[in-house]
DNA sequence: TTGATATTTCTAGAATTATGGAATCGAAAG
DNA sequence: CTTTCGATTCCATAATTCTAGAAATATCAA
């Protein structure tokens, strides 16, 4: 990973409304959170609301797919798990550290999953 | 960790030459570099490292200690792993997920750490 | 005390980022 | 085709952040 879009995308997290959001899709896993119930329970308007995710996209966070009339957005697990990766990369001089932060979900538990 | 803490380490680390530095010091370990050091091999003028690394110091990111006329930064490792515990929390909903990126300068080979 | 070194603080201007209302777009329903 | 709904884009304003030179501070050596 280059400097650049580790960058974006800690610019992008470093955000009170930003970061609120990702955590929540976070937590939703790999099923996403419509634009407008991120806005409502976050509480920011909706065009706020579509600013702030679409720094998130732009920095590779999240993924976005239309459903009907509505816009799920998802929190990118390998985006999240590489952006950990490269914080802690040659940890110490070169320690065995537990570099591995892995939020993986596969590991789900069934439920049928894009 | 509360949502503001984070929001500061994470608006720390997204800036170029703050996560250049960051990262040297968590390469250097818990031995950590002086300043001028960093300034030097990030290629920033003085007034702008000590600006850059005060917001490190800030979020809590990085400790500071003075030997003689230098001052020497070291990265706060637990600091850095509570922030990625932050970002994973409760992540996909349940799943086991590794949420234990960690890295421990403890682990260090023999070298009379501070 | 004087001088050299290492770093920080102060400062103002430049650049970037956030905000939210209004207008617009796209999809679905009547 | 018109309406409604969900979301985005546009825009001007407000706020924050970055930059680097000059001055100040702290440490050490002579």
């Amino acid at each position: 990973m280059d400097p650049q879009p580790a960058i974006r995308a800690l610019g992008a997290l470093a955000q009170e409304h930003r970061l609120a959001a990702f955590r929540l899709l976070v937590q939703a896993g790999p099923d996403g959170l419509p634009a407008g119930t991120l806005a409502e329970r976050i509480g920011v308007p909706p065009s706020s609301m579509s600013f702030h995710l679409a720094q998130l996209a732009n920095a590779g966070l999240v993924s976005q797919r239309r459903q009907s009339r509505s816009i799920i957005y998802a929190a990118d697990y390998a985006a999240m798990n590489g952006l950990m990766a490269y914080l802690t990369e040659n940890c110490c001089a070169g320690v065995p550290c537990t570099t591995g932060a892995a939020c993986n979900p596969a590991l789900a538990p069934a439920k049928d999953v894009a």
